[in-house]
DNA sequence: TTTT
DNA sequence: TTTT
């Protein structure tokens, strides 16, 4: 059976990066792709798309990218369920990265970097020892429906 | 910008079809996509994809395919918003297909069929003037975020 | 059956803009896309993909594109057979492409811009009026193996 | 960059299973994809799209898979140059499977099955000892330009 | 909760 | 609400 996913499009706000209990690095983001055609009212809409990254190219991802940077995503479409907050069932769908390219930093757009076996490097405008993350606490729920275990590894 | 899925998966029910106030044909299906590792307790999952088709290649779906069919899906990753039954904005994910592919009628398992330009015939297990749609209430809301408007169309 | 490739690469000259006989806008192009890994001697190495796109898009590539812009391309993989200049059977393969995406065009990049409905732009460093196309003789056969006739039109 | 390819077609020969001087298993194999509209002449043509998959999957493809049988293949464009017979160079565009999905056995069609991890299995109608290469020579070299080293393997 |  |  196959599933495969590509997009580019533009980071709504910086990525979101969070490590499980046992230390594993996610990164979480929403890309912004614009449709090609207008609606009926004669606008340009985008789709709003969740996506989540894990281990090195998550890191790179925080390091690097920020909100609005374009970046391409290949990856896989996946279902999950989770407990609401209300306790009900609530279903989710996502693209899961296997790999995330940096198409454009935004300040510094060169592009054509991937982010698999990145060197961290100076002249990028991003201080490589201050990853964008949650200010206050990495871990707390904003309302998002992401509760990252262990489990969820996908290899 | 970019944005393309393709999936091989299974349906997990009928496809249900239903027709917009004037006229349009959308057919709602979800595709069980097993994934192709095992997970840490040994067993294999899927995903369970929700997906929309329009116009002809919809009523061809609803026509020839059922529960448990597999087909090819190439498209592309849609969200929506709209309004919950208890007034809260829901965000839905969804793939909005090109084209769907019959690789296998249940029972009938030959493959290699395109919904597009697909020519009605006898042969299959299906009676053509009966397509599978909800008994009862075609346009009745199960539980599922679908109000289908002429917004909707993707062209 | 399904057969979809999306590709995000350089492209490694001009796009080259010829017409059929019957007026009908092509340009061939050669992407070049780098490989994620580098090799066992420690360098990344580039695919070199050849590609095709038809019509406007055709138009709008070669208008606004030039040697370096990245592009993304979202299409399908087509083999020909033709009679090569000793007589022979040549095989090509190449990618067809239903869409261009710019993605940053080369001195003025800003990236996000479709080929589709594309609205021709002052600002950019490409005079509208003056499309890159082969200098001399745009229909001269530069040994590669293009030769443009009607029937090689996708729809 | 991205370089992302999906089919979905039949094998148009047995695979063809080598291994490299070093005990590599590559196996290539050609896919008829047939295209999903029918030409100015009023008949329907197909892709005959060439593949090379690596390592386990190319020894479950052999092992399994047959002239006639449909196959789903996720893996990316790849172009190399290399020296013809005559001394000329020659260029290859060829798809790399990251992974190839059995859709139907030609003969027991069940579908569904991966290669990845897939356990030999007595009850398929393919002797698993003894698989499909070509009978005289796996190595000859049969007019097609497949010259496999250690250098090309992917990972 | 949305990007240029 | 999940398929073989």
């Amino acid at each position: 059976m196959l599933n495969r996913v590509v997009l580019v499009g533009r980071l709504t706000k910086d990525p979101d990066l969070r490590y499980t209990p046992s230390g594993v690095a996610v990164a979480n983001f929403t890309l912004a792709v614009n449709r090609p055609f207008s609606n009926q009212q004669g606008n340009r809409e985008a789709d709003f798309i969740n996506c989540v990254v894990w281990r090195r190219p998550a890191e790179n991802l925080a390091n690097y990218m920020k909100k609005g940077s374009m970046v391409g995503v290949d990856g896989r479409v996946q279902t999950r369920r989770f407990e609401g907050q209300d306790g009900k069932t609530v279903f989710v769908t996502e693209i899961v990265a296997d790999s995330v390219q940096f198409l454009e930093t935004k300040g510094s757009s060169q592009g054509g970097q991937d982010s698999s076996g990145f060197q961290p490097n100076r002249d990028q405008n991003q201080n490589q020892f201050e990853p964008n993350r949650n200010q206050d606490d990495p871990f707390k729920n904003n309302g998002e429906p992401i509760d990252i275990s262990d489990d969820d590894l996908p290899f």
